[in-house]
DNA sequence: CGAGGCCTTGATAGAATTCAACGTCCGTGG
DNA sequence: CCACGGACGTTGAATTCTATCAAGGCCTCG
């Protein structure tokens, strides 16, 4: 475990919760915060657990999942440093509809929710960006629900290792993308067994698009993923 | 077309946005309120279109839904009175992500971008209120995310009625589904064909689930779709 | 009465899951 | 140091679900 936490008002700013704030807003943010150093696979909370704090990660990567009865299960996101999960439950039914578990060593800041509110109250900035946040992430959810609706699951995986490379194809290079990730996450992100995305991403490394490692994956080729995700039957 | 708005606190107090106001904060935000009849049919926004207002509906009903080129369709949800729509592109990148069209003759009110901003740093109350609809619509979304990853066609159509008639299929009564419903809707809305979902709601007609009679659905047995919708293989 | 929108239903084809088995890599502990 | 167990990944074969193709019926509105 490291020593110092590097809590310093830059770190903060970088957050996304937190971005467009004044300096002595910033410290007033830092004042009330918690700071954690999560240790891989950790479970940071459960579904349906009484949900009382808002996190975000400076370092390290988090998976949120939902279990839906029979083991099934499905990815909801994953959670890079800078981002912040945990914190619509504030404000809905204060219950997690899904479960946070660390995927590396973490380091993970947190507000109590009357804190937040707080700093919601004296810094309206914080909540509009809040709100931004939300509205990103429901725009994502539906094009999700677009995808799985009208996409074959070889473009629906195109698409999702574009999202997670932070990618849109464009560019020419490789693409790594940080999360450690199982052919099971791969699946369940997709919304297909892992024996598929098994058999989708085998194709995609023998024809040199991809290639994966032990949990990591590298976009080779954005370019040929992106034509996949677009559906361009060349 | 009737004559006198009926635009009365009491009205604004039911909208989901305005819940908890006081009667003063109210009258203010009925004052900046544009308040339209939109006939059946008329598309209220299409697709990309640049936002600049948010909507919520006195009266009617509204099909949000998302076109993917190659004439794929998704309906992303249904609008009834009393709830508000296409606020959240106000605050993301301004561009509607999906088509807004009247299903019914609407009672429509709206507000610009610069008067909910000022209404909710006046009234903070409405901000949080904007929280917990985008919150409880990001569950939503999740919701279907993990139902078209993880179940078959028929759970996920039994899973969107009682959705639609807001039941948790406890009740032993009949629910009607207030919106007028094509078969193609009831497809879209469970990301399936309307030849699959027509095929299943004539059979669960058959067996006495529900009874539909041109673009009205009735759920009959709401105990009977909920065993549907929960998998209980019988 | 005809046209068009909406719904139903049969047959077929294809995609993806499921079932099953095996291979690989890593860390642990004898 | 090497054997072993377990987690993770790959691949083949069979099965099942659902989309697609195709055709026809009903009702409403003009």
């Amino acid at each position: 475990m490291r020593a110092s936490p590097p809590l310093t008002p830059s770190v903060l700013a970088a957050l996304d919760l937190f971005t467009g704030l004044t300096a002595a807003a910033l410290t007033d943010v830092g004042a009330r915060a918690r700071l954690r150093h999560i240790p891989k696979d950790t479970r940071i909370f459960a579904q349906g657990d009484a949900i009382g704090r808002c996190h975000a990660l400076i370092d390290g990567s988090v998976r949120i999942s939902q279990t839906a009865g029979e083991g099934a299960e499905v990815v909801m996101r994953f959670i890079g440093a800078r981002e912040m999960f945990g914190s619509v439950a504030l404000f809905t039914d204060g219950r997690a509809p899904a479960e946070a578990v660390a995927l590396t060593d973490c380091v993970e800041i947190s507000w109590s929710k009357a804190d937040l509110i707080d700093l919601i109250a004296l810094y309206p900035g914080i909540g509009l960006n809040l709100v931004k946040i939300i509205g990103a992430r429901l725009g994502e959810a539906q094009d999700r629900v677009r995808e799985l609706s009208t996409q074959r699951v070889g473009r629906r995986l195109a698409n999702a290792l574009l999202r997670l490379a932070g990618e849109d194809g464009r560019s020419a290079g490789e693409a790594r993308i940080e999360f450690p990730l199982t052919r099971k996450d791969v699946a369940e992100l997709a919304g297909t067994t892992l024996h598929t995305a098994s058999r989708i991403l085998s194709a995609w490394e023998k024809a040199g698009l991809v290639s994966s490692d032990r949990q990591r994956v590298t976009i080779l080729r954005p370019s040929g993923i992106k034509r996949i995700a677009d559906d361009i039957g060349d």
